[in-house]
DNA sequence: GTTCTTACA
DNA sequence: TGTAAGAA
């Protein structure tokens, strides 16, 4: 497919798609004419890649998890999926610690909107 | 009509 | 990342 199928599909502009590429995040197949091709397997690919970017990942290192994803995929027993596994396995890890820091900054500011709902209550003139 | 590259806001 | 310009 086109660019402008991918795009449709995933929602994802094709100036990003195109900047995915650049980055490395997406390979892709170009025709005669120079227009990029995409297969099917590219759709999901770009769901990824928005969920890792949403996660606060940068390209680098979604490029990176990629590759190891792939490695991993293809021959999950092979010596080189060990390491790629734990590359993985790492970066797991470190967003299950970003999510708890930002669980840990909802309840900051849950008890600040509570210490404000209460003070309304009190003075409802406030405002 | 769609996509490509490059460049600018 | 959006958008514009000129070529393919």
């Amino acid at each position: 497919m086109r660019i402008g199928d991918l795009s449709a599909r995933t929602g994802v502009s094709q100036r990003s798609l195109r900047y995915y590429e650049n980055q490395g995040l997406l390979s892709t197949t170009r025709s005669p004419g120079g227009q990029r091709h995409y297969d099917e397997a590219d759709v999901p690919r770009v769901q990824e890649i928005r969920a890792f970017l949403a996660a606060g990942l940068p390209t680098r290192v979604i490029a990176g998890l990629l590759n190891g994803l792939a490695v991993c995929r293809a021959a999950p027993d092979a010596d080189e999926a060990l390491h790629s596994w734990e590359t993985l396995s790492r970066e797991r890890s470190r967003i299950t610690s970003v999510i708890d820091e930002l669980v840990t900054a909802r309840h900051a500011l849950d008890e600040l909107l509570a210490v404000n709902h209460a003070f309304l209550k009190e003075h409802p003139t406030a405002r």
